[in-house]
DNA sequence: CGGAAAATTGATGTAATTCAAGTCGAGTGG
DNA sequence: CCACTCGACTTGAATTACATCAATTTTCCG
């Protein structure tokens, strides 16, 4: 993609507000990446979990290999996005976990999450919010597949990925790269490669999308939105800062404090 | 279903061990319960979201509404599980709620859920594990609508709920209530009421799974599971324990601690 | 330049949808 | 208790959106 890396910390903002110790602790991350080229494979299913990571630069993809040979694609990942938080309260992985391009990677083990809980509420209220963000992109997904024909799948995917683009960077043209293949498009949306190559046929003679090798180009984003009916509701408000505006509401209870369990019942029947 | 509440507080500690203190904020949670009819809405999209809840009793479900009139299931809710988890980063709920038999509900607020990631960091990991296991169903579910034929997805999706009742209800029987009818399951499955219908019919013949009204009945789950090439394998296995094993890990590092991410170069190769 | 992978295109097959008519069962009210 | 309704389910026939197979063409990359 563009060679540099995406700023984690300021990425992480958008969802909640950090403070200097928070920063500090993210900043760990960006000491050690790691960097895997394209088709490298970071993990496969049934391996032992024991950490998740940060994609700081690049794409990724998880997928699950199906016994005939075929297989789904479950999330397409993108700088800043978090790769293995899902297994946390498994053993083994769920899914492998593949590179699209060449890619950078922070490696945060659960066990040092766990430490982060008790040390950060606002970085533990990040990664629960990045968690949360990934189910919506999920059931998103879901409802794709599930509930629509093979044109509004693509279309939607495609204004899904240029919307998700765009929040990393907001400059991003109408024309962009997406290191997809079909085969690959295919496998996320749960279509026969050959019916994706119809189906950017039908897009392309109604002018609604262009592709010409891995780059996608929209002339239209609005008409294009409007044609899918794509709503991005789902592609995070963020809310955390909202939620820590009272600080008191922890804060005066102390760190080691159980003692907030004595508020309970204050807290306890919200508003 | 069957008249009793489920012992939420023993449910939650097959994720995660609790102490006194969690037991004691948790408790909190069992004292203002709420109870809903079936096809009552808890909530719809687009409301405004503030708050989760435990479903104590009962059976429910979420779903995403579509422009010509179908919809998607996204989630169904045993008892035990955690329901609006998800828009914890989000202004608004994404999907709506509705009730499938009469239920029984714990609320929290996502305020409270912040205040306990300052008093409880096993409740914290317990939330966060709840949030990951929800999202495992949901990639399964993704792999189910995306890649298998008709027969396959319904004998997936029954297989999976027979083995969640079985964790909430560790006596079930092999022949069970599902409260579910075959409009809903093809919400659920992405398929036509009309070919789940010709699906029972073809589970039936070939002895698989029986169904009257809403009982299930499946002579033989060893069968079925292996007919359906099911695994259980994202159906949770808790991994907290081992993770809050050595306590040391954050207590000693306290907040300003580096010393876990020391460990990164070690454990950085996966396996 | 040459071989391999990715994409296109056409022909054929099929799993699932849609439409429609009819059955069954539970609940209601006379 | 029976007749009525209403929703859930069943079954058949016609249609369709997609998959599969196969033959080319195009693009990539060493």
């Amino acid at each position: 993609m563009d060679g540099s890396d995406v700023d984690i910390i300021r990425h992480f903002e958008e969802y909640c507000g950090l403070e200097e110790d928070d920063r500090a602790l993210l900043n760990e991350l960006e000491r050690h990446p790691m960097t895997l080229s394209a088709g490298d494979l970071l993990w496969e299913e049934h391996q032992t979990a024991d950490a998740f990571y940060v994609l700081r630069k690049g794409w990724a993809y998880s997928y699950r290999a199906m016994n005939d040979g075929t297989r789904q694609v479950l999330d397409v990942y993108l700088p800043g996005d978090v790769i293995g938080l899902r297994e946390f309260s498994f053993y083994k992985r769920l899914s492998s976990v593949a590179m699209l391009t060449e890619v950078s990677l922070g490696r945060i083990s659960y066990r040092y999450l766990i430490s982060l809980f008790g040390s950060s509420h606002r970085l533990t209220a990040l990664f629960f919010s990045m968690l949360a963000g990934q189910q919506a992109l999920l059931t998103e997904r879901l409802v794709n597949v599930g509930r629509r024909n093979a044109r509004d799948k693509l279309a939607h995917f495609i204004c899904e990925m240029y919307m998700r683009l765009k929040r990393v960077y907001p400059e991003l043209p109408q024309h962009f790269c997406m290191p997809l293949s079909q085969q690959m498009l295919a496998d996320i949306l749960g279509l026969s490669s050959v019916h994706v190559s119809r189906t950017f046929s039908e897009l392309r003679e109604t002018g609604l999308v262009y592709r010409d090798r891995n780059r996608i180009s929209i002339p239209d984003p609005e008409l294009l939105i409007r044609a899918t009916g794509f709503s991005d509701h789902y592609l995070h408000e963020r809310v955390s800062d909202q939620l820590f505006e009272s600080e008191t509401l922890w804060q005066e209870t102390g760190l080691s404090s159980r003692s907030a369990a004595g508020d309970r019942s204050m807290a306890a029947d919200p508003d």
